[in-house]
Parts: structure tokens; C-alpha cells; sequence
DNA sequence: ATTAAAAATGTAACCGATTGCAATTTTATT
DNA sequence: AATAAAATTGCAATCGGTTACATTTTTAAT
């Protein structure tokens, strides 16, 4: 395939006999180089379509102005909208993106952690698999001093940043409302206890009831992958225990929404029979009927802080020396599935 | 910041006592070197953690092995999806992805266009905002030979190949299967006719109102953003309008059920009163009630295919001299809201 | 053992931008 | 006008991998 040839600075040196040193320090704009030269080069470059090489200048400065980021999923909606943040501040302070799923396993984390190394991204943001337990693939960046931090899906780890919501305290929130509401035999819907997310969540349901004197009973805990299927298939369950629950807390929208379906295909009420809680005010929680109480949770700025952090950090405006947890703020919206008094 | 002195092809070199030049093929497993140096050599790179150095490779080759793709918004079902199946492709070929989002407006759109000549993308994967009507901003690309491809929301430039599925024949259909349900008086509401997607949708929906005999009726045309506020304010046109309409076609899901929702809040029921149909299949339409009648359309097929077909135009693998359209399936998928028949 | 052919390895220029240090030009001072 | 100081500009090495071409080593054939 045939490629016409790029402009470098030589050939801007050449047609201005000058020196390749004074084209590269003015088109830097250094000051050190005369005004007016330096407006005779930018004008020039600009006309003759000069385009800097970000190779040449990446291999001499040892930088590549990219960020990497590894999310479970990309094909879901707090992950994409936590996405469409991270974008945003990255494109505008002038670094690159560079994207990747791990597709909810470690294998594949694995891989694309390796990918980011090779790739030598300045740093990195990371959303850990359902799965992983060990992150051992993570020390070549701690090695080699390369910050990265993880958000929402997070883990202790030597003195990475988190970012992330209470999670603990919206689980709290979300079963003292229902609580409040009149329920005291409440199911909690999870994932695996591998995941800070879950086992925070957890805690704060476990919390809530103990602070009402309401006793946890483990076959009230129902673990599995959150889909939408799982919901359904554990409606199946819900349905079968005796006495019938009057109350679900699920960790995540989609997967209560797959559970209502099939409740009310079973001629079962909400919130009348079944009270439920959702978690991340995703756009069904709106469309579901009755509306889904659920607890909000800032996906797009979440990506945001994250990629600021770490882009001050790479600046050096802020130095990170230890563990630095930054929780951003939740809330509980009442919609129609826990209502139960006026 | 300390960083660690990365290991180079010249330390392999001094500690096997070879030549760099030797190091560098054998690492690319050619050949010419003799099997027992490879293994040699490939024992040693792993033991001292060498990573070849992308940049000094790409300013050496003048490639970059990295493919940029643009798209309206990143934070919707649809996308996320595409993206997605591009991922999936992208990393198992090898190469590396840069993503930006237009934020649905031609001035981010020529933004992100040149960021990406900037990083000398290989290939470029474009879905264009709304309002892009001139598309002069890809005339770089073009100049220098560089592929590019659009997908979905596509425009006919130069040769470039498009990607997509057969709107017309979509919009066809779901306005045949109101038809056969019974629907005379049927509501079209779209966005912008400046994209493919809208235009074509709508010719559909013409066509098979002429075929049936059906006189179009310019007034049933609703022109919005299809965002769904946009929907719940199309419903409130509708119930206006006298006689009600019997039917509306939505060109996208999420204002459908926009629409659904205040239309169901006013007491109209659907689809006896007013049937509907969307487009997308976004997960919403198995969620709202009764469940939207919509057109499937393969998101994760659509990014794996976009992807493959550039990258092996950039292996060579496929040299497409003129424009080539390629069509995806999709497939009318009937649910409740549009079903009035037995 | 001799020699041609094949296999393996080495040499060195190159990709384009950056930057410490040196050289030159301009400006300011006496 | 002479000279020091400041402002500009240039020289040349460097980043790490690639590859055309040259050289050396090994293998095969006579």
C-alpha cells in the first residue's frame, strides 16, 4: 500500500535553513527560541501538513502519553458510562486511551494486563474480574513503578489509590429501607465474596439487620453471576422458600430486574408480596413496573476522578505516596418496587 | 518518578555474545536463525523480562499497529456492544485500539478525526454523529492512503466501505407487520434525516405504506433526538392528534419506551389503541410492558465484521479497490406491543 | 583435501525527535 | 569601538529495533 511520505522536521529545517534542534524547540514553543523564528516555523508546519512523530519522540523520551484501561465488561451500562468519563479527561489533557475487557475472567485479565505492559502505558486503570483473586499479574507495574489504581472493582494492593463508592453504607441504606418499610424477612441477591462490591454490600445488609434486631439467616443469601437468567432462576428459589420472603435486595438492577419478570409472571406482588432494591440505577430500573428503588451511583464521574488522579499523578501535581482510598457519594432513590406505606 | 532501566536487544546481545541484529530476528522467530540460538535467545528474554520496544519498532517501520475508532457515544447499549466485538477482533490480531467518542457533534467529531491522524492510527472505524453532514474531515486520511471504514451510521465518501444492515428493508418490515395488524394510521418518529439509518428507516416505512395502499401523511412524520425524554414528549403530540394514530414506528428503543411509558400514564393502552415498534432490541425492550416489538440488530457481529474486514485490507489479506458495502442480517422480532392479532 | 553452496551471524545505516553543550549572533555597557 | 553578557542557533549523540548487504561458519559434493 503505498503511502506518501510524512513531513518531519528536517524537511521544515531544510526549506527554512535552519537546524533541526530550533524546528523541534519551537514547535515545542520554547521560549529559548526567537519569537519571530518560532512563528516562521509554526506557520510553515502548519502549511506544509507537518505532523509530529509520536514514535520518534516516545522512544527518545521514554513516555507514551497513553493511558490503559481493563474493564470487565465494556457492553454494560455503568461500565460504558464510567468509560465515556474516563474519555473525557483523558482526550483532554492530551493523553490516549487505550481499552480492554477481561471479559469477567482472570485469564483474560491476565492478558490484557501483559497487552498494557507491553504497550508501556503511563499508568493504569483497572475494574478487577468477578474472578480474581490473586493479582500477582499486576506487579511488573509495581516493579517498574508504573502507578495504577483500580475503581469500583477494587483490591488492597501495595499502595494502589481506590475509587469507589460506600458500599457497605448503600448496602445499609438499601436494606434499612426496606426495614423501614415493614419487611423482616429479607433475601440478599449477590455475587461472589471475592469482589469488594459484594462482600461490602453484604456487610451493610448484614449491619442493617443486626442494628434491627432482625437475625441474618444464611439461607437468605443467595450468590450468583447477577445476569438478568440468574435473576429469573432465583425467583425460582424465592418462590419455593417457606414462609415467603417479603423482601429482596439485590446487588445489581439487571439481575432484579430478571427476578421481578418472573415473580410477576408468577402472580407474585411488588412490593405488596415481594418488596425490591436494586443497585446502580441503570436506565431499566426506570422502565421496569412497578420503578425500581435502587441506589445511584456516579459512573461517569467515578471515571473521571479515577483518570484525573492518576493523570496528576503522572504530572506530578499531586504526589501519591500511600494507599488512598477516595469514596465518592451514592444515594438511595424510592421508586415504586419498596413502597409499601404511604 | 524512578523507573527501572528497561532490558534492550543490545543486553540480550551482550549476554549471549551475539549481535543485536541476530536478537532482533530471532525474536521475531525468523527463520535464518538457527533453531538452538532462538530457543537461546527466547530463554533468555524471558528471563530477564525483555519487552520489545514499540516505538523504536514503529519509528522504524512506520507503522503503528494501533486501529482508532470514533463513535457517537460510548455510553449506550448499542455501541457498547459494537465496541466491544471490535475488541474482541482487534486484541486477537494483535493489534492495539484507541477510542473516541463524538459526543453526537461534528466539531468533537473533527477533534477526535485529527487526534487520531495525530497518533498515526493504522485504520480507522468511524460511526458518525448526527449532524455531521460535511465529512471533509477524513480528507487527510484519504490523502495519505490510510483505510478507514464507517460503520453503521455511514456516509458514501470517496471508496470507503460501509458496514451496516439493511435499514430500509428493517423499516420495511416493521411497518408491514403494523399493517397486517391491522394499522392504518401509522406515526413515524426519527431522528435527523442527515444519517443513512434515519433516511433509509424512513424510506422503508413509506414503501410499505404505498404498497399497502396507504397514502403517507406528512404530519405522521415526528423528527426528535430519539433520546427518551424525546419519546415521552412524541407522546404527548400523539394524544393530540385526531384521530389518535392506531400505530407508531420508533427508530430506536429507548425513546419507544419513552414513549410507551407516557403513553400508559395518559391510559392509553398498547397496542390496542396504539401498537408499537422500535428499533435496536436494547435489553429495555424485554423489560418494558407489554415487551416492544423491535428490530434485532447484530451490535457485537457488526464491530467483530468492521474490524476483521480492516484489518485484513491492512494485512493485504483482502485489497478492496472500490466501495463495498457489506449488510448485516437483522430480523423483526414480535412482542407484545405491536401484537393485535391472534 | 578442496571447493562451492548454504546457513548463520555481523556491520552499520536508518527511522524522527530531543537536548546537553558548543558556537555564533545580537544586545547592552563602558 | 571594545567587550562582556544575553539571546539564538547549531552540532551530534541518543532512544531501540530493523534490515540490506557483507562476512564468517557450516555442510555437502567432488
Amino acid at each position: 500500500m503505498h503511502r506518501e511520505k510524512d513531513i518531519t522536521i528536517y524537511d521544515l529545517a531544510r526549506e527554512l535553513n535552519l537546524s533541526s534542534a530550533t524546528i523541534s524547540r519551537a514547535l515545542k514553543n520554547d521560549p529559548v527560541v526567537n519569537k519571530k523564528t518560532r512563528k516562521k516555523i509554526a506557520d510553515l508546519a502548519e502549511e506544509m501538513g507537518y505532523r509530529s512523530n509520536h514514535f520518534a519522540r516516545n522512544l527518545r523520551n521514554q513516555t507514551t502519553q497513553t493511558i490503559g484501561v481493563i474493564v470487565p465488561k465494556l457492553n454494560s451500562y455503568f461500565m460504558s458510562t464510567v468509560i465515556a468519563g474516563i474519555e473525557n479527561i483523558v482526550n483532554s489533557e492530551g493523553y490516549n486511551l487505550i481499552i480492554s475487557q477481561s471479559s469477567e475472567s482472570v485469564q483474560k485479565e491476565k492478558l490484557s494486563t501483559a497487552t498494557m505492559f507491553k504497550n508501556r502505558v503511563d499508568g493504569l486503570l483497572v475494574s478487577l474480574a468477578y474472578d480474581s483473586d490473586d493479582i500477582s499479574h499486576f506487579e511488573p507495574f509495581f516493579k517498574k513503578n508504573i502507578p495504577f489504581l483500580f475503581f469500583d472493582r477494587v483490591a488492597h494492593y501495595k499502595n494502589c489509590s481506590n475509587i469507589l463508592i460506600d458500599n457497605r453504607k448503600a448496602g445499609y441504606e438499601a436494606t434499612a429501607h426496606l426495614i423501614s418499610q415493614g419487611c423482616r424477612n429479607i433475601v440478599h441477591i449477590t455475587a461472589t465474596p471475592k469482589r469488594n462490591v459484594y462482600v461490602d454490600r453484604l456487610q451493610g445488609y448484614k449491619q442493617a439487620l443486626a442494628d434491627h434486631k432482625i437475625r441474618f439467616r444464611p439461607e437468605n443469601l443467595i450468590i450468583n453471576n447477577l445476569s438478568q437468567e440468574a435473576g429469573a432462576a432465583a425467583a425460582a428459589i424465592l418462590m419455593k422458600m417457606d414462609p415467603l420472603p417479603d423482601a429482596v435486595f439485590v446487588a445489581n438492577d439487571n439481575c432484579a430486574v430478571g427476578c421481578m419478570i418472573a415473580l410477576k409472571k408468577a402472580g407474585i406482588r411488588i412490593p405488596q408480596d415481594i418488596a425490591v432494591v436494586g443497585f446502580n440505577n441503570d436506565p431499566v430500573s426506570k422502565v421496569i413496573e412497578p420503578n425500581l428503588t435502587t441506589i445511584n451511583y456516579p459512573g461517569y464521574e467515578m471515571g473521571q476522578v479515577a483518570a484525573q488522579h492518576l493523570i496528576n499523578h503522572l504530572n506530578g501535581t499531586v504526589v501519591i505516596k500511600t494507599a488512598n482510598t477516595i469514596l465518592l457519594h451514592s444515594e438511595l432513590i424510592i421508586r415504586a418496587s419498596s413502597k409499601r406505606k404511604k
